[in-house]
Order: C-alpha cells, then structure tokens, then sequence
DNA sequence: TATTGTTATACTCTATAACTATA
DNA sequence: TATAGTTATAGAGTATAACAATA
C-alpha cells in the first residue's frame, strides 16, 4: 500500500471484491436453474441428508420462523418434503425428493463449473496455492463444506 | 482430491466456502452499523464520489426501479441526497451528505479490520500471495473495487 | 425514438413476537 | 419449563411492466 495508490490493494480488499464476484457466479447459476440463491443453498445442504427444521436454520444461519417459509417454497415446488419423526412428535424432517436431489445435483455441477472457470485465470501452480489457502481460511472459521457428502 | 475424501476440496468448493464467510461478516458488520448490506454496499460506492440513478444500478447490478427504493431508504435516514444535474433536467446524481460520509468510512474501516483479522489466520508469507492471488482473479473478471478512492 | 427516473404490483427473504403442541 | 415448529406482522430487497419527462 504505498502513497499514489488510487485504489485498495490489501488482502480485504480483495476478499470483497472475490466475495462479490462468487456471489454473483452463485445468483446467476440459481437463476439459470428457476431456484433463488437461498433456494439453492437450502437444497444444496439437504443434499448431505434429512435435516430437521431447527438444524437447518442454524446452518442456514436464519431464524426458524424464516425457515417455515423457505421449506414452504421448495416443497410447493415439489424440490422437498416434511415428514415426521418417529419417536418425537413436535419434530419434523425435511427430506429431497427425486426432482430436489437431482436439481441440488445439476446446480451444484453448474457453479463448481463456473468457479472453476473463475479460477482458471490463475496457472495451475498459483492456483493449487491459493486453492490451500482457501481451504486453510474456510477451515480457521469453521465454514460448512456447500455440498457435503451424503452420510454412509 | 482422492478416493474416500467425504468433503469438496477443490477450488470451487473453497471460494464458496469462503465466499459466504466473508458475507457473513459484512453483514454482521452492515448490521452493527445500522445498515443493510446493501445499504452499506451504495454508500461504499457513493464514498469514490457522486453517480446518477442509472449508473449506480449498473454499479450495484440492480434494476433501476429497485434502487429508486434503495436511494428513497437511505434519503431518508439522512445518508445521502438527490440533486439536480445541470444540463440534463431528466437525470439525477446521488451525493453522501456528512453523515453518510462518515457512516461508509467507519463501516469501511470496521469490514476492512474483521477481515485482515480474518487474513490473519495465514502466515504472512502465505497471506501476501494468497492476496496477490486475489487480486489477479479479481481484475480478471473486472470486479470493482467496494470503496473506490474519490476523485482527484 | 431513446434515455432517465418513478410508480404499481407481486414475490422472496428476513426478523420479532406470540402461539400451539409436545417433551 | 423447555423445545420444535408455525402464524402474524412488518419491512427490505428485487424484478417486470407501464408510465412521465426530457433529450
């Protein structure tokens, strides 16, 4: 950051400017498959398995009550369903359907592609370097993998 | 990426990650300045000078009518004006006023520190290639800078 | 005709508070 | 009492379409 420079060059900087990149790779890629961000995002994570509604505002990172209306549109659209749990009858789990897991699956191909695109602006030795920073930053935080593997 | 990994470790996967990371802390920070994200976000903008209706939408990548609503909220809470173009009677350029100025730089500052304490979880060796890396990818798409420096 | 900006309308997303049912 | 989830309400953010005024 030496005197003249005219615009921010430091390491946030940066992360915003990326962030704000991603984001809209991410808004745009939900577009193009008629979900909305969150959408994708909320059938991306069930994609790791059923969850129940209190888990999956706490992943989401929003509250329960916004989650009754976020579950709401997804099982109009037929992407997931409500079921019960045995054993507790206040509780409920929310299950993909057939149409969810395939559309969590083609719109998770969709943006990893478009990030990777993204990232192919880098040689593949800086981008191997940065992808470990990446991992090493998300990790510190504890940040949740988007599309995590389905339980054994 | 091998065999028996059970969670995304590619690039993709890490700008997501990471990505939402950030976000969330701009806005939890947004928030702890009595803002929206995107609030934040237009007085950021406005803080590299004044901008017409059309071209803040385009900055923002808004549609015009959504940030007429925009511009009406933050008129409102005092942060920032429309005024008159001279020569062009259908146009409008938006200014901060005083505390809009000084809202976008404590939250500037604020988001900037969070961050960097974020960056810090990386060795500075690693931190600075890391941010190099950032910035390429950055201007390799375009990204715009979120406070741009005003005019000289 | 094209451009600048607003209005009208509808929808998604979100929070807070109050509620029901179950544990 | 505490927990799981919903309903009610309000507001922000967004898009599309139609409009007014000016260029």
């Amino acid at each position: 950051m030496t005197a003249g420079d005219d615009e921010e060059s430091g390491v946030a900087a940066g992360l915003i400017r990326l962030s704000f990149l991603v984001q809209a790779v991410f808004a745009r890629t939900s577009e193009r498959h008629g979900l909305t961000p969150v959408q994708a995002k909320l059938l991306c994570v069930l994609a790791g398995g059923p969850r129940g509604m209190a888990e999956l505002a706490g992943i989401l990172g929003v509250e329960k009550a916004a989650l009754t209306g976020l579950v709401d549109r997804v099982e109009r659209r037929g992407l997931a369903e409500r079921s019960a749990v045995p054993g507790d009858r206040r509780a409920l789990r929310v299950t993909l359907t057939a149409a969810g897991r395939q559309a969590a699956t083609a719109f998770h191909h969709s943006v990893s592609a478009e990030l990777d695109g993204l990232a192919a602006a880098l040689p593949a030795a800086e981008r191997a370097r940065f992808g470990a920073s990446l991992s090493r930053l998300a990790a510190a935080r504890g940040a949740p993998a988007l599309f995590p593997a389905a339980g054994p």
